[in-house]
DNA sequence: CGCTAACCGAGACGGTACGTCCAGTCTTGCT
DNA sequence: AGCAAGACTGGACGTACCGTCTCGGTTAGCG
């Protein structure tokens, strides 16, 4: 975790942070993502429903999106667990499906505004992939990994390119809203893609 | 076209709309754009720049996004034909890539700016779809159509999932930015995908 | 008359005015100005009334002001008789009282929004000198010589002076509103004033 | 003091107001007036001069009108101090021969601007009555009381009415300008001013 | 126990952009 | 040529936030 409120204190001296007031503020923060976007949220207004000084929020964070994006981290963003069945094509088809009604609840919405986000602050950017995206990625790996040490999915496509094909369509749908995520969606996705990823025994493939 | 500045006039008369200001204004807004974000860019900063008053922008649009969406739309929306060479499979590869050439210029950073403002502003991402995504989506069925009518393609997936898994990975990587949308990013996207959307002839497929 | 909309025409040229329109803002001006203070009147909002281009009103008038002063003296500037009773301090207490009257109507405000604007337009205030103040005043002139050849009046003090010393009171109150021009007071000021103007035979008045 | 900038703080919380800041303002304002009048300037004008914040100023007075008058009250406001010569008469000709001299000053110009903004903004006239236009008055009254007491002002003559007397000439031509408001003027009021309200004692004045 | 450092709430500050409104000017086509 | 309609530049309006800055007051650990 880089850009948040964490290592400050060079020495125990003076009063220490109050944990009661970082606590009222990404509480109060949640809230009101609940009820507007991010952009339209002010620090003045997170401050006052928080009973806080304006002050005591810059102190902390450099801007909403990073106050924001703590508030996520700790409240929200703990989800998707990885399965392990045996099966590489069953683990992976659990894994977006159960990632995919991450993104259909508020979480969703939220992280479709860190992304939005991003687009005009590249260190913001920065600190969405370093606390959130990059650790996601990580986690799923060892999934990918097994596979194809099982041999069912294909070595010779980068793992990176593998998790980008995963998740980039529900990212899409969430972003460009066309069309819902729904169950038959995501099943769609990830057959056309075990397709491409997946081995074959045989493979007399194509003409 | 829906939100912007179009059809206002009920018959001709008063002074008709100055076309030179509209032109200065959509000019003003893309420079700007080179330089900054949209976000960063104020409505007074092009009024100034096109030397015309703020209240005529008002006027004619809603919001700086829907300025920002005529002007990308009229000096930078003309790219990425749809090529016809006979084999779906290499119309497909071409049209990819020249769009990633398109998402790597600045028009590219406009596009997810674009993406960006619609997840505040739910207005706009229905005009940003009824006048950009909508159309370009439309423009690449024949494509797929041909391929699966030549028997290329595998007539059993939906259209518009084939064209959200084609176009998600360059949208993703574009907002993520975690890796550069090179040549061979794209090469190894396009190569899975086709696996996995393309038939077989004799299709023995996996034990 | 001098800076309001009444010579313009070179020679029979052309479209003659139109004398309808005139009156359709003439009409608006007034029906306005029983709605809202002269001030927060905007000239836009006149010409929708009267249904006429606001270019129209800016030919003939150079500012809502004169428009309205205009509108003043065509229908509401007519009022208080000069009476001739064969008694001055008569004639002088019927005219002040009949006066009253007049500035306790809408078209007292009006009067006091021209004496408003003319602390801001210099032009304005000549103007409504011109046509309307000296007018007045020169209609009472008679009245007092009358006064002052019968004996009645001191022949040694100026006649502007008086003037100003009858028409003063009543705009002071006007302007200030810190009581009422109730017919109470108009006797008042009448009472001392004409003490003060008149001659005196033997007068052993008063204790 | 009702309306101004003067009374808002709950108790000593928070930021304490900036003197240096209000002076700045209220400096400027006067400034400024010696240019133009009141309507001519705009609240960005004040706060550009005063290298203030608008919105600052908004938080104080609630617009310039309220804002001039305070800068009015604490710079210009002093001025004709009461006689005490032991004559009536020749107290109220010093004062009000005093007073004309305010009037001929900056000070009056400004002071006929509020009398205007009054005409179209009750609220301040109310303001301006409550914190100069009363005060003035209750300060003559031990003046003109002494005069009654002493026999030589009539007592059948309500106070307020005879300081309308005195006051509204100046006031008239100070707004009608149609005659300087010079020493002759004033001589010419007082005079008979005086007659009317004086008492006689045998008076067989004037043939 | 008192000192001192760092925290905290409150809120005023200079500044910038907002979106609206109006002034005054201009360009149409109609009369 | 006058007119209605209405678009134009320019600029003030009053509001809302931003991020910074005082205040007075609180809460630790250190001396």
């Amino acid at each position: 975790m880089t850009r948040d409120g964490a290592e400050h204190r060079p020495c125990g001296r003076g009063r220490p942070r109050s944990e009661q007031s970082r606590d009222a503020i990404l509480q109060a923060t949640l809230d009101l993502l609940e009820e507007a976007p991010l952009r339209e949220i002010s620090i003045q207004t997170i401050a006052r429903r928080a009973k806080v000084g304006k002050a005591t929020i810059y102190k902390w964070w450099p801007g909403k999106a990073y106050l924001a994006l703590e508030a996520f981290l700790e409240n929200t963003g703990r989800h998707a667990p990885i399965p392990d069945t045996g099966s590489a094509r069953q683990d992976i088809m659990t894994h977006i499906s159960m990632l995919s009604n991450f993104y259909l609840t508020r979480a969703g919405r939220i992280f479709a505004q860190f992304l939005a986000e991003g687009q005009s602050d590249p260190e913001f950017r920065k600190s969405f992939w370093d606390c959130f995206l990059s650790v996601r990625r990580r986690t799923v790996l060892p999934m990918l990994r097994r596979g194809v040490e099982r041999g069912e999915l294909r070595s010779d496509v980068d793992t990176d390119l593998v998790i980008d094909l995963l998740y980039a369509p529900m990212v899409y749908r969430l972003m460009i809203g066309h069309a819902p995520l729904d169950e038959r969606a995501i099943q769609g996705y990830v057959t056309v893609l075990l397709e491409g990823l997946g081995t074959r025994v045989v493979d007399s493939r194509r003409k």
